[in-house]
DNA sequence: CAGATGACAAGAT
DNA sequence: AATCTTGCCATCT
């Protein structure tokens, strides 16, 4: 299990219509305070891939804007607002979209649920 | 092998 | 309150 394969399953949890910061992801793939290799992470995430990676924003509740993906960061901001998320002035609200995660996550004992 | 970079976050000024 | 500086780990050159 690589590092980055815990932080993509991370970001597969992360339901409709809601977002995650690189901070809470980073958190719950175990990295905590390690947002940066959960950046790195998604930028070795393919298209071809099922990882939702434009619910992952950063802690400000903006879109980080970089040419690293299809198109640019407008992508990522339509795709969400097609999940039903409204921007404000570029940014989402947080605090109403913020994906909360089950505790059960958090304890970091999701994958193994025997012992 | 060592140095620099990176889709960020949190603390300090 | 906003902006700057530091820290963090993995990957790249």
């Amino acid at each position: 299990m690589s590092t980055y394969d815990k932080i993509y399953d991370i970001v597969r949890q992360i339901p409709y219509g809601q977002v995650a910061t690189y901070g809470q992801v980073a958190e719950l793939a175990g990295l905590f305070g390690k947002p940066r290799v959960v950046g790195y992470a998604l930028y070795h995430v393919a298209p071809d891939d099922d990882i939702p990676w434009h619910r992952v924003i950063n802690a400000k509740g903006e879109i980080s804007q970089s040419a690293f993906r299809d198109g640019s960061d407008d992508l990522q901001r339509v795709m969400l607002e097609a999940e039903g998320v409204v921007f404000e002035q570029n940014k989402i609200s947080l605090a109403r979209y913020r994906w909360q995660p089950p505790p059960e996550m958090i304890t970091g004992d999701d994958t193994k649920t025997d012992k």
